[in-house]
DNA sequence: TAGATTGTTAATCGATTAACAATC
DNA sequence: TAGATTGTTAATCGATTAACAATC
């Protein structure tokens, strides 16, 4: 039984993916899934999703297989889907104003609750609910509403005085679009770099490889 | 000597990061730098860092380190950034906007040709030097400018029937930012989901661990 | 009960780290 | 030359896969 030890990134990394197949499947009207079946439809292999499953307990019936409904709300409470983090934006720029509209974030587990800018032009604007304020402002909005991750859509050169401020306004996670690479934050910061750039250029990478 | 075999997806990745940080020193004037420091700014090990650049060479010097510039420029060169792959967009919604005007592709080792929608309210929209043409335009446009890669910024519906007309349009690699899972396009495709809500859900899981 | 499929232990595989001879 | 640091082989560690007893 290897359930309460430290979850390895790997299983972590996969969570949301089998939440995604479970979710087809649920509303593709399938009640129940082998491991092996799931495997097949995923690319896995049926050892790793037991395996994986294993990590949390046992959700699955010998000689039948797994719920799907049931399976689907385990690893929606396993991911902390049901609780939302408040979370804040930097930066209501191109990519910082995309996320904010198009992320949903209260079906991920996060209520963004503040945006943040420190262009005059930007600052005032409307985005969803919320209207973004200056980040001179950032300070007394912690204290008072204590968010608890911070999604970063700022320039590399702005990114290390933000962090800085932000892990001492007692921000624990980092959802990092900028390219400044967040390693020296604090040492137990959670830290989520997205760097859309590095992603672009392993498939120039692999592009030229196959020739 | 392990040049030329095939190369783990583990270390193309970070084969990108070593870049970002290759160019900062450059940047900051630094001419040579030891795997040693190097690790310790990276925070990896020098074991890791001399066994990745000897995947694709011998590129220092023993008893002195390596030459940033020259490191630098290897990997540009490792990356294929120097050759621009064409690129088709489909999809220029608020998130294919962004990653149009924003990506700096040509930088990336790639070079954005043709945007797509099927919306009509968005068809004949100027996106920086191109014009968002309508998807009926697609097969025409890529028996005539043979684009290599398609970046998928589309609702997960309509993704599967994109997939499949383009992979016979030639596109050999996807670059996909919708909640598909493209898996099963072509066996030899070439595919980097990106999945930012994959991205965030980790994220509220590690938060929630925390406590 | 027999058949099926899980949960879990053991074996394998691959990636990371350590060690050290080669050499600048 | 002596000191430093690479390139590379060997050892370790962790993740994936295979095997199988438990059990529904």
């Amino acid at each position: 039984m290897s359930r309460n030890e430290r979850i390895s990134m790997s299983v972590i990394r996969r969570l949301p993916r089998y939440y995604r197949f479970l979710y087809d499947l649920k509303e593709n009207g399938v009640t129940r899934i082998s491991s092996r079946e799931l495997a097949q439809r995923m690319h896995l292999t049926a050892s790793q999703i037991r395996q994986d499953f294993n990590c949390f307990g046992e959700f699955g019936q010998q000689g039948y297989g797994y719920m799907v409904e049931q399976l689907y709300h385990e690893i929606e409470r396993i991911l902390g889907l049901d609780q939302l983090t408040p979370a804040i934006l930097i930066g209501a720029g191109n990519m910082g104003h995309t996320i904010a509209t198009q992320m949903h974030f209260e079906r991920r587990g996060m209520k963004l609750i503040g945006i943040f800018d420190k262009n005059p032009q930007i600052i005032g604007n409307p985005i969803d609910k919320l209207t973004v304020l200056s980040e001179d402002e950032l300070v007394e909005f912690c204290q008072e509403n204590r968010p608890q991750m911070a999604i970063l859509c700022i320039p590399k050169t702005s990114a290390p005085g933000v962090v800085q401020k932000l892990t001492e306004l007692g921000i624990k996670g980092f959802w990092n679009f900028s390219h400044y690479d967040i390693t020296d934050a604090h040492p137990d910061a959670i830290v989520e770099n997205v760097h859309l750039s590095d992603s672009l250029m392993t498939l120039s990478y692999r592009l030229q490889e196959k020739d």
